[in-house]
RNA sequence: GGUGGAGUGGCCGAGAGGCGAGGCAGCGGCCUGCAAAGCCGUCGACACGGGUUCAAAUCCCGUCUCCACCUCCA
């Protein structure tokens, strides 16, 4: 079976087919960046570097586009509110996103643009619409630019929606002069005191849809393969990104996929419901891989309702393929990546990406891996252990790579083996002496200092206690 | 009013006509001086009511509940 995802336009699954032989582009809704990142927006980042790391995997070469907004309403509005600038507003949170992704081990992106650098490419596409009868300059003088959604037959296509039937919405606050209330800003006038940029009908800022068409067929082309968020930019968002571009001549995304919400408590998470979980906080009760395999678990389109059961769960699974793969590689000396991945392991993935599936084969390799180490079979358990290796390193979860390892490692690990060999010894001494209370005590007194102490048939271990 | 989606065992979470994914927790056993980790086994579910079928979580009809979008939102 052949690579597949499900595509919210044709509201179906398609087979995929890259527009260039080996070649992909993706463009993926990045941050407003009007506030810190919380989980659910770090969850759309993990889904679709998942993709990005599967695609890759499958031999294409992958350019990712990211964009950041980095100038809208509410960035004018925080700005205001704390007395600085709105480009520092910006620039604070757009780090703070920065930090979450890497946290999180999302690899960066090919080109991360931003809206403001990209005026004249949306100058440019303005033109393109209102010269092809798409878009007018509002009449007033106010420096408005707005889509005609009358004017383009196939408006609604993606969110299959049609115009009669959308609720009238009334004019937001500050637009004038529409033809039709569904119409909708490309770009809005500057009022006093607004940051704004110059255009031939007036110094303005982009509206929020105009910037990602104009960056992502900068840096994709005129038609590109695959643009992605979360599924609550279907409308209007990527609606309208659709609509000005096919007006304006070009092909834009060949496929739509979006993710599922993360909600809590049954309701979305969001900046303006207050409901947030930032990440800062989260890698308090968990770490980052924990989060990431908890996040990441869920099939990218349903919804994750958060609960820190749920999380606590996910990071006990994670430790679960931790410990196999440390142990291994205790007792082997390290292990090598395999070249391939397991086929159950890979169709999965190929099916709309399928990572739950694809994590029960990877607990599959735990369990058998497991066995190989009980019996004494190293080369059996090491073999399993590349697969494995080879299939994380696909989500983002190899506990063994250098995103992941030694993460905890504060450089005093040998010290401390070191101090704990000491102690080990003694009980070994007196477990030979079967002076089982002083052994006990030892093991006893090592716990209590966040020392766990294991005895495998290869002799007792140690790791640092979680939690 | 329009457009989508969801309801699966104690919990999380896949699957989408036919041997009950996987994880966490529970229970029994193995291993261990005892543990821990691990292994084996086990319990156990498809919101509700009808229908189609040899066979339905899976298809059809109806009902209930919930969520998202139509307004800034990943």
């Amino acid at each position: 079976m052949s690579l597949r995802f499900y595509d919210t336009r044709a509201r179906t699954v398609r087979d995929f087919t890259p527009l260039h032989e080996g070649r992909v582009s993706l463009y993926l809704c990045g941050a407003t960046v009007q506030a810190p990142p919380h989980i659910g927006h770090i969850r759309s980042g993990v889904n679709f570097d998942i993709l990005r790391r599967w695609l890759t995997y499958r031999g294409y070469e992958v350019t990712f586009c990211r964009n950041v907004t980095d100038i809208d309403d509410k960035i004018i509005r925080v700005a205001k509110a704390e007395d600085i600038q709105w480009w520092q507003v910006s620039e604070r949170n757009q780090r703070a996103f920065t930090w979450a992704y890497d946290t999180l081990g999302c690899l960066p992106p090919t080109v991360e643009p931003r809206a403001t650098g990209h005026v004249p490419e949306m100058i440019e596409l303005m033109r393109r619409l209102i010269d092809r009868g798409h878009a007018y300059p509002a009449a007033d003088g106010s420096g408005d630019v707005y889509f005609d959604v009358r004017s383009f037959p196939d408006y609604g296509s993606l969110s299959n929606q049609r115009i009669d039937q959308m609720r009238a919405a009334a004019d937001s606050e500050g637009e004038r002069d529409k033809r039709d209330p569904r119409d909708f800003a490309l770009w809005k006038g500057a009022r006093p005191g607004e940051p704004s940029w110059r255009t031939p009908w007036g110094p303005g800022r982009p509206g929020w849809h105009l910037e990602c068409s104009a960056m992502a067929t900068k840096y994709l082309g005129d038609t590109f393969d695959i643009h992605g968020g979360g599924l609550d930019l279907v409308f209007p968002h990527h609606e309208n990104e659709l609509a000005q571009s096919r007006a304006a001549g070009d092909g834009f995304a060949r496929y739509w996929l979006h993710n599922g919400l993360l909600t809590m408590g049954g309701e979305k998470m969001s900046k303006s419901l207050g409901n947030s979980l930032l990440i800062p906080q989260m890698v308090r009760k968990v770490r980052p891989v924990e989060l990431r395999y908890y996040l990441g678990q869920a099939h990218y389109r349903s919804i994750i309702d958060y609960s820190d059961e749920a999380l606590a769960e996910a990071a006990a699974a994670y430790q679960r393929i931790e410990g196999f793969l440390t142990r291994v590689a205790e007792v082997t000396g390290g292990i090598q990546p395999a070249a391939t991945v397991p086929d159950e392991f890979a169709l999965a993935l190929d099916d709309d990406l399928g990572v739950s599936q694809a994590l029960a084969v990877v607990h599959g390799h735990v369990r058998e891996g497991n066995s190989a180490l009980a019996e004494g079979a190293k080369e059996r358990a090491a073999g399993i252990a590349a697969r494995l290796r080879t299939m994380l390193d696909v989500l983002g979860l190899d506990p063994l790579s250098e995103q992941w390892a030694g993460a905890e490692d504060t450089g005093l690990r040998e010290v401390v083996d070191a101090l704990v060999t000491v102690a080990l010894e003694q009980r070994q001494a007196a477990r030979a002496r079967k002076d089982y209370a002083a052994a006990d005590e030892i093991r006893d007194r090592l716990g209590a200092a966040g020392i766990l102490v294991e005895d495998t048939p290869h002799g007792p271990r140690w790791e640092l206690k979680r939690g």
